[in-house]
DNA sequence: CTGATATTCAACCCTGAGGTTGAACAATGC
DNA sequence: GCATTGTTCAACCTCAGGGTTGAATATCAG
């Protein structure tokens, strides 16, 4: 029995084209269930489905109006990507720009000593 | 048969903690698969699995060395996944702006002419 | 009340994801 | 050659994802 974790949904959420396009198109503005599906080959109910994964990542806020459901874009779990997304990217460049300190205090090293044979590949 | 794009299994390969957290080990550097695969509570093979959908996502790539395979992380796909992330958050904004645009024109609207009780329900 | 429209619920199917175990393969050490 | 280490391959299990169809529910229009 696994927790899924926010990212883990969002993520999830957002690994599929059909509700990536649901995204898009709701980043318009508010669109109810019946038009959002219109456009896509499959039928009513699948996209209701597809609509819930978004809901359950909180991707999409459904607001009720009569019998028509109105959904709209909430980019908040978004938000959440993009900072994992950047701190995993600035582990990398922090490693990356550690490696080459360090190759650069290599080369200072061999420039003041007799040259044996650096093999830097790359 | 579906034929998934970059985006979808890049997205997918994130949306699990085991990924992510082989992903941050790797950003700290190369490390081999079994080195990689021992704080985890789960069988070596469930591991090397989970290196796979990884390397179908073009997030690792490995590299054989006598009969090390060293894992390293290549953070391209995550840039593409940054784009789209920007460009739907700019679409996003840009329809509020529009919307708080349309807003301010209509309340200037209303202060010129007589208030008539239109229905603006909320 | 009745019928049409908007939407979900429920049951089912198929495929793939994530895990297991056991065997196979490849490189190393003696 | 032989045992050991690093890693994958293969078969299997269970469960969830994404789709279908058919029925149920709620609202609206007459």
């Amino acid at each position: 029995m696994r927790a899924p974790n926010h990212l883990d949904q969002t993520l999830l959420a957002l690994a599929d084209p059909t509700r990536r396009a649901i995204l898009q198109r709701l980043s318009a503005g508010e669109t109810r269930v019946t038009e959002l599906a219109e456009p896509f080959a499959m039928s009513l109910n699948a996209v209701s489905k597809h609509i819930r994964v978004l809901e359950r990542a909180r991707l999409v806020h459904r607001r009720r109006e009569g019998r028509e459901h109105l959904l709209s874009f909430t980019p908040k779990p978004m938000d959440d990507v993009a900072r994992w997304m950047d701190a995993q990217r600035a582990n990398w460049s922090a490693r990356l720009q550690a490696l080459d300190d360090l190759l650069q205090a290599e080369d200072r090293a061999a420039a003041s000593t007799p040259p044996d044979k650096k093999g830097r590949t790359r």
